[in-house]
This record gives C-alpha cells, sequence and structure tokens, in this order.
DNA sequence: ATTAGGATCTTCT
DNA sequence: GAAGATCCTAATG
C-alpha cells in the first residue's frame, strides 16, 4: 500500500484479529465545518462478533450493532456511559459481524481544534489517549455511524500505515471488559506515550436498596 | 502515583 | 432494572 493512500475496503475483509494490528500507524482524519483533525492510530482492540462474549454484537444484530453485521470499511459509532462515543472499523463480510475498537492516537494535525474540544486534556499526549478522548478530538459522534472510511468522498477516511519497521507490537487482554477478559485482542505500539493506560474491568457498585 | 466516586442515558434482559 | 468496549476530579500515600 502507498503511504498516505485510502486503505482499499478489501483490507478490511478479515477478522478484526488480522486487521487490528495491521491498523497501527494508520491515519484516521475528519474534515468538519471547523477544519481537519488528523490521527496516527496507536492503540486498537479487536471484537469478533458472534463468536465473543465481549462484543456488541454477541447476540445477533439489533438496531444499535447492525452496521457491524454490514459492509467493510464502514464505522461503528456506540454511546456509552450515558456521555460518550467510541468509534470501530467493521471488518468481514456483510453478514459477518467483527470490528476494531480505536483506542487511542497521537494528534497528526489539527491540534489546535483538538485542544479546543478537548479542554480537559493536561497535554498534547492525551489529547487521543483513550477511546472516547479519541472521538471527542475528532469530533466523532452519531452522525458519523454507519459512515463509509474508505471513500474519498467521505469525511472521516482511514488511510494507509508509515510504520515504521522498528517499532514493535504489542498485544494484551482488552481493557474495561468482564466477559472473555482474558482474550489478548489488544495492539498497541510499543513505548507509544498516547497508548492508553490498561484498567481491568471493576463492577460498578450497586446503589444501596432499601434500607 | 494510585484510588475512589460520580456523572449520565442507551440498550437489552 | 441493571450494567456498561469511559473519563474526570478530588483525596490520599
Amino acid at each position: 500500500m502507498q503511504p498516505d493512500a485510502l486503505i482499499p475496503r478489501k483490507f478490511f475483509d478479515r477478522p478484526a484479529t488480522e486487521v487490528g494490528p495491521e491498523l497501527l500507524g494508520c491515519v484516521l482524519s475528519h474534515r468538519t465545518a471547523d477544519g481537519v483533525v488528523a490521527v496516527r492510530i496507536t492503540e486498537v482492540e479487536a471484537y469478533l462478533g458472534q463468536s465473543d462474549p465481549a462484543s456488541h454484537a454477541y447476540r445477533g444484530p439489533t438496531a444499535r450493532t447492525e452496521v457491524m453485521f454490514g459492509r467493510p470499511g464502514h464505522v461503528y459509532v456506540y454511546f456509552t456511559y450515558g456521555m460518550h462515543y467510541c468509534v470501530n472499523l467493521v471488518c468481514q463480510p456483510e453478514g459477518t459481524a467483527s470490528a476494531v475498537l480505536l483506542r487511542a492516537g497521537r494528534v497528526l494535525a489539527g491540534e489546535e481544534l483538538a485542544r479546543a474540544r478537548r479542554p480537559s486534556s493536561r497535554q498534547d499526549l492525551d489529547l487521543a489517549s483513550g477511546p472516547a478522548r479519541l472521538c471527542q478530538a475528532l469530533a466523532i459522534g452519531r452522525a458519523q455511524n454507519g459512515t463509509d472510511a474508505c471513500a474519498g468522498t467521505s469525511a472521516l477516511q482511514v488511510r494507509s500505515s508509515q510504520r515504521s519497521y522498528d517499532e514493535k507490537i504489542c498485544q494484551g487482554p482488552r481493557v474495561g471488559i468482564s466477559s472473555a477478559a482474558e482474550e489478548p485482542w489488544r495492539y498497541w505500539i510499543e513505548g507509544d506515550r498516547t497508548v492508553s493506560p490498561y484498567r481491568a474491568h471493576v463492577p460498578r457498585r450497586r446503589e444501596a436498596r432499601g434500607k
């Protein structure tokens, strides 16, 4: 693949565990009325759909997960914890759900815009260091769900890798999930300071009832 | 540096 | 009705 070229759709026509590590170093950009913000992807997680208990698609298609069952190379955005969005890139052919969650990136372009969108970031490294932070920095939300990341006409696009050969890829368990917690389907670029810290799943303390 | 709690609402059981 | 692919702030060692 040529550097800076749009990634061809067939790149995504494989399980997320194959696509995920290869997305490291690729560039995600989003053009809005305010300008463009682009990040170099430094951390991802693979979700394998109906064979993966941690995947939103585990129990089959629903209104929320229908795009995961759709065409590869499209964007699956979900809303979580009552306030955050996270982005995935859909993998495998239509009918099979599989997706790569984009967990962190390093801002390459549009830093000023990204900072304005993320006033709570203390340093530039934090701007897209976490799946919801990345969405905030790039202004990704409901409107981007189902859009095509492989089309030249799209506002949100992924372009090919410029990863150098001396950067090593690491692999380990996924962050913040309760089922299939041991599967090593999180991938990141070794030593990159934008990679989000690992956190094991903590069940939220239930509201005290009765009394 | 690490930890604990709160915010907030959609989704599926 | 409960949990959740998270983040932020404040408090503590």
